[in-house]
RNA sequence: GCCGCGUUCGUCUAAGGGCUAGGACACCACCCUUUCACGGUGGUGAUACGGGUUCGAAUCCCGUACGCGGUACCA
């Protein structure tokens, strides 16, 4: 443990951390889902601690049930933090609301060191600034080095001034002071190096008028405070991480700053643009992980997971978005993406999503899955959809009879319930034009054949392939080519010109109910 | 506007100086199947543009175009 290390500065006994940090304000978006992925995939590769920490600095944009609902998607994709604010952990509290009175100290510190101020524009005076300096070739004027001195802050006030104010508890925000021109260099795991100019770089606040920080101080400190190593988020940060370079270097926190990577975006299939919960609605295709329905509107988005995708398919499909081993391999265990991930091999540009291959990622998925896997998941299917279930191990025949043909679990209702329950209707349309008398003849000596199988040694085993020689032979006897009733056995049974093969159709629903269904319908086909 | 990041078949991508630019999804055709799928075979289809560097460039450099992201007391 304590061998030297030449090549490295920085100590190898460094455990990884990594953390996965959303808002809750909302469903959560795939985008979100594939960052969870690679922070986890990441930390599991190094036998480091993956961590959730809830941003919740902003009060105005609570969402009752949102918080709860990235616990459940978390879990449902398999996806377990080993530190959250449920099973808590060393590092807590993990909820940054919880550690408002934590924050302000830091935000101080920066004051006292020069490197922040504090700044009591109004916001009817940040508007009037804006309108005051927007010009055609600066159409938003930022808060910056160029205006600083003409605003209300500790910077143009004079010491008196500011304390009083201060005293008077006039509302105040605290502003980092970016330097007006240096420039802040970082090597980004994903992008390489990347480099920044600070006097174009705007003085964000970092601790608000409320007393709660911004993303930009929260994420600092409490990176640092929760010792994390690697930081992956998406690449709408990238701008603002010349403040949180700065902010780990002010802070003195510089040699333990993580290393970053800023992930591709997840782009709109038509177009371009970020993926939004949009265009799902607008294309048909689910953006968040799981249902979600909106406290205020009761407007209800759908998931992946209640349209059908197996999490093992939705997590496959996500850590493809962006990332590949190098081979040709598409479908991967959680336990193959934690031994292969690399996040040297993340693209560094945008994917469109494209739920055709999604959805052949979880038809790939649902083939492959042991029956045993699929059951629970089938059966609610049904269950949901008043399908009686009522035996398992028909249920999971019938589930190896039909799963090939099943790209959503939400399939397997279509695809397997006249197992369970005569079809309400049968598609006659498809058997009448063809439909003669000798036909009828033959389906009812068929049932007679069934019913006594006596001098048809054929029907005394209930068994497909014995049905087949059978009813062909019987077709063949009374001068009728097999092919020309195969078509309406099966609209019989099923209902429709679908499904698996008839026999096995015939071997799995019984000889009772056989019979039963090809009564009912001899009678609906007479023209 | 400014800053940053990107750019290989329609889509996801491989190829990190030397290939007929490979695979997958989708699409088309054929085969299998007396249904629908599965499966199999084959096909259409890409290095944004312009300059360099080099014997040789999708790959390295510069520029252009285009796209995206950011430019909040939101994350």
């Amino acid at each position: 443990m304590f061998l030297p290390c030449p090549l490295s500065l920085s100590p190898m006994s460094k455990k990884v951390r990594v953390r996965f940090a959303p808002s809750p304000t909302g469903g959560l978006h795939l985008g979100g889902v594939r960052t969870v992925l690679y922070n986890y995939l990441f930390a599991r590769q190094n036998g480091g601690d993956f961590v959730l920490r809830i941003e919740d600095t902003d009060q105005s944009r609570f969402v009752p049930g949102a918080e709860e609902y990235i616990f459940t998607c978390l879990d449902w994709c398999g996806l377990h933090p080993d530190e959250d604010p449920h099973k808590g952990g060393p590092y807590g509290p993990y909820r940054q609301s919880e550690r408002k009175s934590l924050y302000r100290q830091y935000a101080e510190q920066l004051v006292k060191s020069g490197h922040a101020y504090y700044a009591f524009d109004r916001p009817e005076e940040l508007d009037s600034m804006r309108e005051r300096f927007k010009t055609p070739n600066n159409p938003s004027p930022q808060y910056d080095h160029n205006v600083r001195m003409e605003m209300r802050n500790s910077c143009s006030l004079t010491l008196e001034e500011a304390e009083t104010l201060l005293e008077d508890g006039v509302p105040h925000v605290i502003r980092i002071r970016m330097p007006e021109n240096e420039t802040v260099t970082f090597t980004d795991m994903i992008r390489g190096e990347v480099s920044f100019h600070t006097g174009l770089v705007d003085d964000k606040v970092l601790l608000k008028a409320d007393g709660m920080p911004t993303y930009h101080l929260a994420v600092v400190v409490d990176d640092y405070l929760m010792k994390i190593t690697h930081a992956f988020r998406g690449e709408e940060w990238l701008p603002s991480a010349p403040v949180h370079l700065l902010l780990w270097k002010y802070l003195g926190w510089g040699s333990s700053m993580p290393q970053w990577a800023h992930l591709p975006l997840i782009l709109k299939p038509d177009g371009n643009g970020k993926l939004s919960k949009r265009d799902g609605d607008r294309l048909g295709f689910p953006v968040f992980a799981m249902n979600w329905t909106d406290p205020r509107s009761q407007e209800l988005t759908k998931g992946f997971r209640e349209i059908g995708f197996l999490p093992e398919a939705f997590v496959n499909l996500l850590a493809m978005l962006g990332w590949n081993d190098g081979t040709d391999q598409e479908i991967f265990t959680l336990e193959e993406l934690i031994s292969r991930f690399s996040m040297d091999r993340v693209h560094k540009g945008g994917a469109k999503f494209d739920f055709e291959k999604a959805k052949w990622f979880n038809h790939e998925w649902i083939k492959r899955s042991e029956i045993a896997r699929l059951k629970p998941d089938v059966k609610k299917v049904l269950e949901n959809k008043g399908v009686p279930v009522n035996n398992e191990a028909v249920l999971e025949k019938v589930i190896g009879l039909v799963k090939e043909r099943c790209t959503l679990l939400t399939d397997f209702y279509e695809q397997s319930k006249f197992f369970f329950e005569a079809p309400a209707e049968l598609d006659v349309d498809s058997v009448k034009p063809k439909w003669t008398n000798e036909k009828k003849v033959l389906f009812e000596s068929f049932v007679a054949a069934l019913k006594s199988p006596n001098g048809h040694a054929s029907f005394e085993k209930w068994a497909a392939p014995e049905l087949e020689t059978g009813f062909k032979k019987l077709a063949t006897d009374e001068g009728i080519k097999p092919g020309e009733v195969m078509m309406p056995l099966r609209v019989m049974l099923v209902g429709g010109k679908y499904g698996p093969g008839v026999f096995e159709i015939m071997e799995t629903i019984g000889k009772e109910e056989t019979v039963r269904r090809i009564e009912f319908a001899i009678h609906q086909f007479i023209k």
